[in-house]
DNA sequence: TGGGGTCCT
DNA sequence: AGGACCC
């Protein structure tokens, strides 16, 4: 066998691709029940997104234009799915809840997520050998069998799958699909099969029969608009064609990487794994509108945005350090999606944290959105006309809060049932070296026997947790939880250009690295790198602001919480 | 055509 | 910062 196909005939795992019907349609059904026996659609701007099945018998799709929309089902009622907060927050718990079967669970966008059932399929087995039977549909005409297991497997996957189904049933009234297969590209499509409320197996022998029903390339996942019009180019448009078309010109076309990658998929092979999702990296708000042109309508459009923003920011339970602005400019016809946008560090201490809400102050709110002016002014020269179409706002780069539940004392009890999924770090997350991770995520992240840290790590988490102790621990009072939201990267925060950290460590005539003479140089030795830089760059912007002081006595600066003073010798 | 997200370059 | 991809 040659080794490029010697994945084709893997078919160790199981995967469960599971599809809320109509999510956001559902979900308003559920807000107002009388919307169930009626068409009713999910209105954003021009746009009816989504759509209940009564109205997509009528011929309505998603994605359709209103006026078409309404031209085809003038009885539809529309409701605004504009704010996307209620279904990002069923959405969540509908991951939570499938976590509670396997904590390989990936999510692709609001409705749909990943599980990989591979260990509760070998668990269930063991246990049970009879009265194993498929559930819900079968794909194709099985004729040849794998004789690798992979059959008993899959056929457990879909009484797994089924139990889950019932129970997102029970637990949400939320219908869904499932697709079972091997790996998630198939599980994905052959899901695609049956639709509301219903599940679809896929025995790997029927693979072929599966691929060859897509029309074209770009209905594979993971072959999108830009590389299905290269291929249009290259004379390729269906799946088989893609499939026999020489490598080299693929490669040509591609590279190697991308080539092997969409080959491997026009042949239903997908090694990628089931990555789990955790929390977001980034969370945004977005609003197209018509027509802005003035300066104080792109703040009162943001000042909104950021109000919105900052409930989510809240409920999220983590601190923003970086915020990025987003616009779209008017383009008379040319390319649609011709966005522009701008990022900035931001200050951890222009968040108030209380034990339970993050919010903004009105000086903090002002000095946000003077910045993000800064970052405007930058895109938009105000001076002349303009004419913006979209605004965006997104906060990136959190900083795990220590207390409560994801606390550093709770990863040491070992507490590993079903945490929420605002409560679990990104334990999978390979991508992160742990240099770049932040100082606080970093004892908690990247440990990669399920929930044991690593030895290395240990020590320094317990160097942290002991530390703690002096601070807070025994009495968590709102006032006393704040002193654990430290403020970060002062340096960073200082130098208005975002720099890499590599760049950010030259900023003043000292590069090097000392322990702060107010620092326990026990402590000081034992944390990473990047951290000692962070107390380090604490300290030393501490002595300057010391020296500003003395220039201006009258400007009292707000005392904050910084690493620096974490470490400080009581 | 919306209002989100992820990862890679 | 933008571009690809996903929904």
């Amino acid at each position: 066998m040659d080794t490029k196909n010697i994945h084709a005939t893997d078919h160790s795992r199981v995967i469960i691709h599971i599809d809320i019907d109509c999510f956001y349609a559902q979900v308003e059904m559920i807000k107002n029940p009388e919307l169930r026996n009626i068409p009713m659609g999910v209105q954003q701007k021009n746009v009816v997104v989504t759509s209940n099945y009564i109205a997509r018998e009528t011929g309505i799709k998603k994605c359709m234009l209103l006026e078409d929309a309404l031209r085809i089902c003038p009885k539809i009622v529309l409701v605004n799915g504009e704010d996307l907060h209620d279904y990002r927050q069923i959405s969540y718990k509908v991951t939570t809840h499938l976590q509670k079967y396997s904590s390989q669970v990936e999510r692709l966008g609001l409705d749909e997520n990943f599980l990989d059932a591979t260990s509760l399929v070998e668990t269930k087995l063991k246990s049970k050998h009879e009265n194993i039977t498929a559930k819900g549909h079968i794909f194709g005409n099985n004729e040849n069998n794998c004789d690798c297991g992979c059959q008993l497997r899959l056929t457990v996957g879909s009484e797994i799958a089924q139990e889950i189904r019932d129970s997102i049933r029970h637990e949400f009234q939320l219908t869904c699909s499932a697709g079972i297969a091997h790996n998630k590209l198939l599980a994905k499509l052959v899901g695609a099969k049956h639709k509301p409320n219903q599940q679809t197996l896929l025995y790997p022998n029927s693979t072929c029969e599966l691929l060859y029903q897509l029309q074209n390339v770009v209905d594979i996942p993971g072959i999108g608009r830009a590389m299905g019009d290269m291929l249009k180019n290259l004379g390729v448009s269906t799946i088989r064609e893609l499939q026999h078309l020489n490598f080299d010109k693929l490669k040509f076309a591609f590279g190697e990487e991308k080539a092997k990658l969409i080959q491997n998929l026009s042949n239903g092979i997908d090694n990628s794994p089931v990555k789990s999702s955790g929390k977001p990296t980034s969370i945004g708000l977005e609003d197209s509108c018509r027509n802005i042109t003035a300066i104080g309508e792109v703040k009162d459009k943001l000042n909104q945005l950021m109000n919105r923003l900052m409930v989510l920011v809240s409920e999220d339970g983590r601190i923003p350090r970086t915020i990025k602005l987003t616009i779209r400019k008017f383009d008379s016809i040319s390319k649609m999606s011709n966005r522009e946008s701008r990022q900035t560090n931001i200050t951890t201490s222009l968040f108030t944290v209380k034990s339970n809400s993050i919010e903004l102050q009105q000086k903090s709110a002002q000095r946000l959105t003077s910045t993000i002016m800064t970052l405007f002014t930058k895109m938009v020269d105000v001076h002349k006309p303009y004419h913006i179409t979209l605004l965006g706002l997104s906060f990136t780069k959190f900083l795990e809060r220590m207390n409560g539940k994801s606390s550093i004392t709770s990863f040491f009890r070992k507490n590993v049932e079903v945490q929420s999924i605002t409560n679990i770090e990104n334990k999978n997350d390979l991508t992160t070296s742990p240099m770049e991770c932040t100082p606080f995520s970093y004892d908690l992240s990247g440990s990669e026997s399920e929930f044991e840290p690593s030895p290395k790590k240990t020590k320094f988490s317990k160097l942290i947790a002991k530390r703690r102790c002096f601070e807070a621990d025994d009495c968590p009072s709102p006032s006393k939880l704040k002193v654990a939201d430290l403020r970060l990267s002062s340096a960073k925060n200082v130098s208005s250009d975002s720099s890499d950290s590599k760049n950010s460590f030259s900023d003043d005539n000292s590069n090097s690295i000392c322990c702060p003479p107010n620092v326990d140089a026990a402590v000081f030795k034992e944390i990473p790198k990047e951290l000692q830089q962070e107390v380090w760059n604490d300290y030393k912007r501490e002595m300057n602001e010391k020296q500003e002081q003395k220039l201006q006595p009258v400007i009292k600066k707000p005392k904050t919480n910084t690493l620096l003073n974490y470490f400080l010798k009581n």
